[in-house]
DNA sequence: CTGTTAGCGCATTCAG
DNA sequence: CTGAATGCGCTAACAG
């Protein structure tokens, strides 16, 4: 910056006003700097920039368990399309489900003093988030809520859409419903599990435990899972799964039995229409979630200062779609 | 860290080396500081230390055009898992195909000096990735070749592959074969479409230019362009698109057409054996483009000084999958 | 083995 | 309106 500096044969206090746009220069003046600028190729660098400020790296770091799965992307996409406009970018780190991955991104991005954090934490133990929170960078949970300690968080209807959807299975005349889903120490899974359950039980349809399978993360393990259902003395005639991946699953498993099994879940997917199968998914706007997000972290970030305002909560709700058995077309 | 330092009654200096593991910190001395740090919740500042060394911020900058796509999703993964195994991070860039933005943030990168760079540029004009390499950032291309300026980069067998799929179709007897692909300015796109006028010209069949549709990004609009194939008087009898869009954009238009057109396309992707129809992909190992462009990219990271290596290209190769009509089980 | 000096590139403070 | 001094947090280079 100096070259630049002394090329418009100023100081280099002026340049980096200039730079800046600050109002007090010279518009002559600030000419000259442009000029000597472009012909040098200067750029400032932001890393100089941040350490001077103190805060502010222009970063915001979003932590999630699976990039592949398209859920995580499109939270990262509709993160990115918001925090974007503000001239921030986006770090995205991939945890693998693993806790001491998860653990140490986050304190990695602690010290690279980024700007904020947005997190679908992958198992219980948060302390490493509400750490970061408590060293002053604004934390958002997505789809999950906090533990332990206070932050916003943006979830989904969990137990309202799963609800929905076993309700559409009930509404259908099945009684023996089947649930596949994650780990039990996934929130959202849990939490789909307690709407399944509900509808059940508003309907006075008794729960049958070994049509509960929780723990499958990919579609492999959730088509053996299913598979295992249909394979019962009893086997349930629809299925309800907390997720595409068990949704997927279970669709794979139903084919290969060639039963002709009720499927619903959570989690719209493409070519769900294509599958040649009567499916009811229930369905958000999975790029909101991460533009919520996004919102309640540049709210958090604004009003660093002063006082903490009490955290938010918000819900992005459900709608079940239905898709038929040939609606894109003609079958084999 | 003063802090850190007068609580293990040390200076700064000897806390710093301590932190960093230097073998010259006596044992004792280094526990002392350890301890310190854990009482005081210190944590090092990595954007001052980045600023003092230089370079290395432990940043690899990745610009795709849309992160929504499993393909760009499973590029920045491989990224990660290869730069993350380094302790570097990965900054993703969504530009949403436009040039603009992806200009801005090339130099927004640089200017954070990032350690390097990987892009999937989404035009021809390079200039900015041209000034990023100039500038001393190094950088490596996916799936683009450079164009204007020397840089490593990793493409997929576009050419072999899209010939090889075409050859499919042609050796199933299709004579009258429709192409369906991204915009000219796309390089995979024309580069797809090289394979496929090769496969046919190999054959003595004439390419009917009414057959080969480009221009088409998304489903909705391969699917109104696969229709109008379909609604030619002497429509195509078999289809090859350049990339998943268009491959599903043309199933759907199949099926909504009710005809038994032959489809074959380059990207495996999900849920491609439960379509129904019999289908040709040509597929390519996603993640291993990510990791092997991580891979280039640390391999010129380590050796940035010295005399540049001279530029490199690593082609992975593609192979035919054949999904059955009926792979997964029982139609409607 | 440990401490001191100096400076990375920029921006806030206070003088001109 | 512009310039000079000072320090952000950290670490090479040289003492001791």
């Amino acid at each position: 910056m100096r070259d630049v500096a002394e090329r418009a044969a100023v100081s280099a206090m002026t340049a980096s006003r200039a730079l800046r746009e600050d109002p007090r220069v010279l518009p002559a003046t600030r000419e000259r700097v442009l000029a000597a600028v472009a012909e040098l190729g200067y750029r400032p660098n932001k890393v100089a920039r941040s350490l001077r400020l103190g805060h502010g790296t222009g970063l915001v770091g979003v932590v999630v368990t699976n990039l592949a799965n398209p859920f995580y992307s499109r939270l990262a996409l509709g993160v990115d399309s918001v925090v974007g406009q503000q001239d921030l970018k986006t770090v995205i780190g991939n945890t693998a489900q693993d806790p001491d991955r998860e653990r140490s991104l986050v304190a990695d991005l602690v010290a690279r003093r980024v700007d904020g954090i947005i997190a679908v934490p992958a198992g219980a133990d948060q302390r490493h988030l509400a750490a970061a929170a408590a060293e002053g960078v604004p934390v958002v949970l997505a789809s999950r809520p906090p533990v332990g300690f206070d932050a916003d968080c943006v979830l989904v209807d969990d137990f309202g859409g799963a609800r929905a959807g076993t309700e559409r299975l009930l509404a259908m005349g099945h009684r023996r419903i089947g649930f596949l889903g994650s780990p039990p120490a996934v929130y959202t899974g849990t939490e789909r599990l307690r709407g399944y359950r509900a509808a059940l039980r508003d309907a006075d349809v008794p729960v049958d435990e070994r049509y509960v399978r929780q723990g499958q993360r990919e579609t492999a393990e959730a088509a053996a899972a299913a598979g295992e259902l249909l394979a019962l003395p009893d086997p349930p005639t629809a299925l309800f799964c907390s997720n595409n991946r068990n949704t997927i699953g279970a669709f794979r498993a139903i084919s290969a039995a060639a039963t002709d099994t009720a499927l619903a879940g959570f989690d719209d997917f493409e070519l769900a229409d294509a599958l040649g199968l009567p499916l009811t998914l229930v369905a958000y706007d999975r790029d909101e979630l991460g533009r919520e997000a996004a919102r309640l972290l540049l709210d958090r970030m604004r009003h660093s200062k002063g006082t903490p305002a009490a955290p938010r909560r918000t819900v992005v709700p459900t709608t079940l779609v239905e898709y038929g058995a040939r609606h894109v077309g003609p079958g084999a």
